[in-house]
DNA sequence: TATGAATGAGGCTTCATTCAT
DNA sequence: CATGAATGAAGCCTCATTCAT
């Protein structure tokens, strides 16, 4: 994977027709078969073909480089990501900010967690990837999500909600993702699921927010 | 790059003459001027024996492969990474929680923020090496450094140490590490990483440990 | 190079289509001209590669490793002798044994003589090379070959076929390879050969076995 | 083994004294040992020095590259079974030609079979060797000796001693080598040894000289 | 559009040999 | 004399990519 004069990552041409589709899925499917076995270190477009049932020239139809099918997988793989996130955050309006935490925490963990090596071999893939701009994008409309969410929060008026916000979204994540990669075991995992979710109950109250526990009788007036 | 036949990460040959440290320590050197240079993917040993000012197989000598360079690579960051913590895990010794979350969220925060893209750079070069091994051990000895630590804190009895001790490093570490990669600008690192102190002093609070908030002014006299 | 972990030594694909055959065969063809030319150990898939006038990507497209090159040109050379040697026994079924051996012995000597670098070059280009089992398998099928052929000679019963067989074979094989080995003259080579042929003649006649010298005269009824 | 502007093959230096004799001898025992090993093609200078627990700059002052080791290491072989057969030949001096076939013909079996893998793995050494010269100086000494031998045979009168002699130590020495490298079990090659005797033997009588089989009790007074 | 044979730059690694200490 | 660090030419092989069929 040479970097100067980098090619274009998107994908050569739209699959129009039912086979097409069907090719580039079967493509998609062979490059995380290759990526999450052992060896993944050797994932070679002609492999990814082979694996396809797909010669590679038809590789090449549908994806202009090697860097353009693996940008195209993770894409596939964070628009999904962020589409959970988003239908959680979207559910979730109006609830309390507990029950907030607790959904997106619980989304992204089992995210995460349901194909663990799949996981595993995304984070290794883009390793030399010009994945920013990727990152970015959806770490953007994460935000929105989640700002959104919390800021329709039932018993919850955040004076600083971007910093809240920010705060919460990097600590979970960055928390998720590092338990994931210590290789817990289930018993410790689940412990400190619940852990992480205190804690982010905590830090709630403790900014001074009030947390109207009784649910909305108290205040309301917003 | 791991693969069925591993081939040993383990250094070829100890240097004995000062000459042969200087080599090894001018490798590791090229090898991280390569790294965190943009076209990071293109590390060749090639092009690190010639920025070392070595021949190719002098590199050899001491390395048995390119493997075995990153590896060492990173077990000597982690070695003084973890170095670090240890001596900031002592000298916090019989303090109180608040200060030891304190140091040690700034002690790891400095070390990954001073020196950017090596951080970035090795994040990335491990990508496909099956470092679990070095990883574990590192983690072990951190948790044991800290687990002494908060043990020893002046102001809390912790019911369950492992499993706070746990949360703990999982969050901080795991945070840390996620603000790092989202490229924050230094006003919102800032913010951040008030808040996640905030965050783990409202974690203690609440798991009903009793820090004295008031620190002096209930006594005063400490 | 024969090591632990031994790569495969079968060819990578098969030729499909005309164009392939043909690249094959030229570079068989051209490790042939590298393996017979002084300097042999010289031998480098570039080299072959280059005199094949292919790529040296497209001989490993068909040898995954330059063994099984080697390999698979021996294996070549084998069938080939092995066949003629069949042919010759098969043309001598029902003959006297004396007409057996010589065609025998006439056969391989020929064989041997009629491009004596190209042999040389492959006894050593197998040096270090695992070549039992190929060996054993033309061994056998020689073995065959001149088993069936011995037992049905006119003039002669063979009370112990398996062990005369053995035994010719190993002398008339082990006799040409060291006559060739020794690189003796023309006329010390027509020599040996004749006295070769006597010499096997006389074992026949010595372990018992009655040859009709005479030819029918003295009875034939047997 | 680059060959052309082939270097000298001499040694170095003779030892003088007795330690380096005994360095001498340490590394022909470390070039056999890593011979005979599996993975014998890895054969590098370095290794033979470790393992004979010298420096690889010892090595050197000895032999002034690669080939002049090897060189050495078959001459030295060379020389001892040349000096076996020798031996073997003095000893039969005017005993009966029947006698000597079968002295010769053990001889020679036994050094080849004695050590297997050492013979195996020499033969493998000289692969890409020009060691033309050094088999031409010993085959001429066996002949010699042979030759010497056989002329002088109780009970034979050899007309075409030359022919008869080559022919014999063609026969014998080619065929012991191909039955060892056939890898016969024990039983064919005990088999094969009495039949390669037998063999001679019938090859003599038929020659036309009278083999006294009787030995000297019909006559004596030759 | 699909195929797969061909390409070749360039990566990793070995190892015979030298020479300063 | 011995040592062993350093050398670097050169070998083997991979793999992203192209293009004639």
């Amino acid at each position: 994977m040479p970097s100067p004069a980098r090619p274009s990552l998107t994908p050569r041409k739209q699959p129009r027709q039912a086979r097409a589709e069907a090719t580039v899925d079967a493509i998609f499917e062979a490059t995380i078969q290759l990526l999450t076995r052992p060896g993944a270190e050797n994932l070679t477009t002609t492999r990814v073909a082979e694996r396809a049932g797909v010669s590679i020239g038809t590789l090449y139809q549908y994806f202009p480089n090697k860097q353009a099918l693996i940008y195209a997988l993770n894409e596939r793989y964070l628009v999904a990501l962020t589409e959970k996130i988003e239908a959680t955050c979207r559910a979730q309006e109006g609830e309390s900010a507990k029950n907030m935490l607790k959904a997106l925490i619980d989304t992204y963990w089992q995210a995460k967690t349901e194909r663990p090596e799949v996981t595993r071999a995304l984070y290794r893939s883009v390793a030399d990837l010009d994945n920013t701009a990727l990152i970015e994008t959806f770490a953007q409309r994460v935000d929105a999500a989640t700002t959104a969410m919390f800021s329709s929060a039932s018993d919850v008026d955040f004076a600083n909600l971007a910093e809240v916000n920010l705060t919460l979204v990097t600590v979970i994540f960055g928390t998720v993702r590092n338990a994931f990669e210590r290789g817990l075991d289930t018993d410790e995992a689940d412990r400190l699921h619940g852990q992480l979710l205190l804690m982010c109950e905590a830090y709630l109250v403790c900014i001074g927010e009030r947390i109207n526990h009784a649910g909305g009788q108290s205040g309301g007036q917003d």
